[in-house]
DNA sequence: CTATCATACCACTGGAATAGTAGGAATACA
DNA sequence: TGTATTCCTACTATTCCAGTGGTATGATAG
């Protein structure tokens, strides 16, 4: 029950690109920096929010990345999301060709039923904008991403 | 972000046991075959349970295993954390000897705390006879379990 | 115009965890 | 003695995770 780093890393670059400047791209090298990961191991995940199009690249010198909305319009779900696949605690939830035979009769659907709505309900519920916001509030001084 | 068979097949295994009558031995056959998994497969989940104390047993002819307790004295998290070992999403929430270096700094921290804290409060708001109940009213003439 | 450098992008590999299988020893009872 | 059960230990196959090496692209300096 644990998310992998794919998602705990784009969480983080996202909040981390969000803190940027609006408008500039920040090359992934400066990111991995702030970090702690390495470089290669980010190009492994940007791509994930890059094909979702919740980023815009630049290549070449002087390039790099940046968001492609304000920081208020991403729900940390749809980040989480669309790192990880899907937040559903089970595959039976996951409703796309993955119809479990014990459907009808399962006692416990009804109860990771509702994990998964308390689940989605609160990571739908927080926004890059609200991340950012208490973290600055938060640690004050010592703010510095 | 997925439960495992172990902390699925371990919930199952004791609303499979809690529907039956209190005090007496059902053996792991008639369990495996209720719930559609093998015998051997059983007897690598069921001591996590066993070993926790939520478990009693009888070997030899006859035997087999029931509660120790009445069902409305388990929450499905002690049974989901029992089988699986923690429910934290990520493993900076672990106290134990894994104190992350970014603890001070991290802008993500907090919602992962709260996301834990839902979590966790939705499961040890359940216990095996809100399941059990639920499911018989739900299921009605079907109910077999 | 060309060499160079910093960058995004693509493909691959090793290792760990998960999910399941298998054989057999110990125990209780009839 | 036979049978049905828990209990113990090891093995395998597959999937997922984490990380690395190499290529294409674009700006810029000489
Ligand atoms: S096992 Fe698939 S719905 Fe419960
Ligand atoms: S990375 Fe460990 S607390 Fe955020």
């Amino acid at each position: 029950m644990k998310i992998s780093t794919k998602g705990r890393y784009a969480l983080r670059v996202m909040v981390d690109l969000a803190s940027r400047e609006e408008g500039v791209y920040t090359p992934l090298r400066d990111v991995a920096e702030r970090q702690g990961v390495t470089v290669k191991y980010l190009e492994q995940i940007i791509p994930l929010l890059h094909r979702a199009g919740y980023l815009k690249s630049f290549r070449g010198n002087a390039g790099g990345y940046r968001l492609s909305k304000a920081p208020a319009n991403y729900t940390v779900g749809d980040i989480l999301r669309t790192a990880e696949g899907s937040l559903a605690p089970i595959a039976c939830l996951d409703a796309e060709e993955n119809d479990c035979e014990r459907r009808e009769i399962c006692c416990t659907l009804p109860f990771w039923t509702g994990l998964n709505k308390v689940i989605n309900d609160y990571v739908d519920g927080v926004t890059l904008a609200d991340l950012l916001e208490d973290w600055k509030a938060h640690s004050g001084d010592r703010y510095a991403i």
